[in-house]
DNA sequence: TCTTGATCCTCTAGTGGCTAGAGATTCTAG
DNA sequence: CTAGAATCTCTAGCCACTAGAGGATCAAGA
């Protein structure tokens, strides 16, 4: 415990200046300082990063992350708006899922299709200059 | 031809600002001008333009595209590189999707419990807050 | 105790990739 | 000729950081 700031940030992979940077947009509570005012932090604030990364990572707002947040730290609340927020979040979750898999397979495929020759033949650039012709003609 | 920008924004569905936008930062050239300075656009410009919103849409950072344009305009050149580019990115995309499978099934959990009335023991923050202890142990 | 160098502080400004809005001009159909 | 749609430039804003200046604090060793 009483973990300076590079410390976090070396635990969580956050850097400082977000740390200090999500307290102040409020994601993180401000922590106590040392008496030379230096922030000092403990196990629950590594929980709460490691866990606002990954979040971000995954691609979710700074607003979204809030809302679940808020979420798993009010375990009485009522469960009526916990499940309708959980359910919005899955359906967010689920678009995404759906969103990338579909990228995934036409990069997946533009990948395969590239001869590793030269750029004329490849797909790559092919597929991205005009995704309805490409299948069809190219001679105009 | 001689497609003023609205029309072009039209036909590829950038909107007329962000081309303005990306003709300020290079990544299409400065049209030709009507007598009272308004850009009119040609076929090829059309054809970029899709490419780089297809390769924006594909999640592609806009230097990345400047290369695979730079290297479209470049026939004989080896695809190497453009092949690179696609698979680094289809890793991240990879990556993501992993993640995002993850707090689906944590997700779809806690709604499932939630209808048994109890949301107490939430453990998204678990999931996401940590990802290599979550599968062994969460009683310390 | 003093010093040194790593870490920390606050603050302002910059980044990418747009997007919005003001206020003026130009184009085009009737 | 005119009305109104589209265009022009410019500035400022958005989100989620990131960088850097300039100074204070901390911990370990001499």
């Amino acid at each position: 415990m009483n973990i300076p700031i590079g410390e976090l940030a070396r635990r969580t992979g956050v850097k400082v200046p977000t740390i200090r940077f999500y307290e102040q947009i409020g994601l993180i509570a401000a922590p106590p300082r040392t008496e030379g005012n230096q922030r000092r932090y403990g196990k629950p604030e590594v929980d709460r990063l490691n866990f606002i990364r990954h979040a971000r990572e995954l691609g979710f707002e700074v607003e979204h992350i809030r809302g679940l947040l808020a979420m798993s730290q009010e375990p009485q609340a009522s469960c009526h708006q916990a499940d309708s927020i959980a359910k919005a979040h899955l359906l967010e979750v689920d678009r995404r899922i759906e969103r990338l898999q579909a990228l995934r397979g036409e990069l997946s495929r533009m990948i395969d299709e590239c001869g590793h020759g030269r750029i004329c033949d490849c797909r790559i650039i092919e597929v991205l200059a005009d995704h309805r012709q490409c299948a069809s003609e190219h001679a105009a």
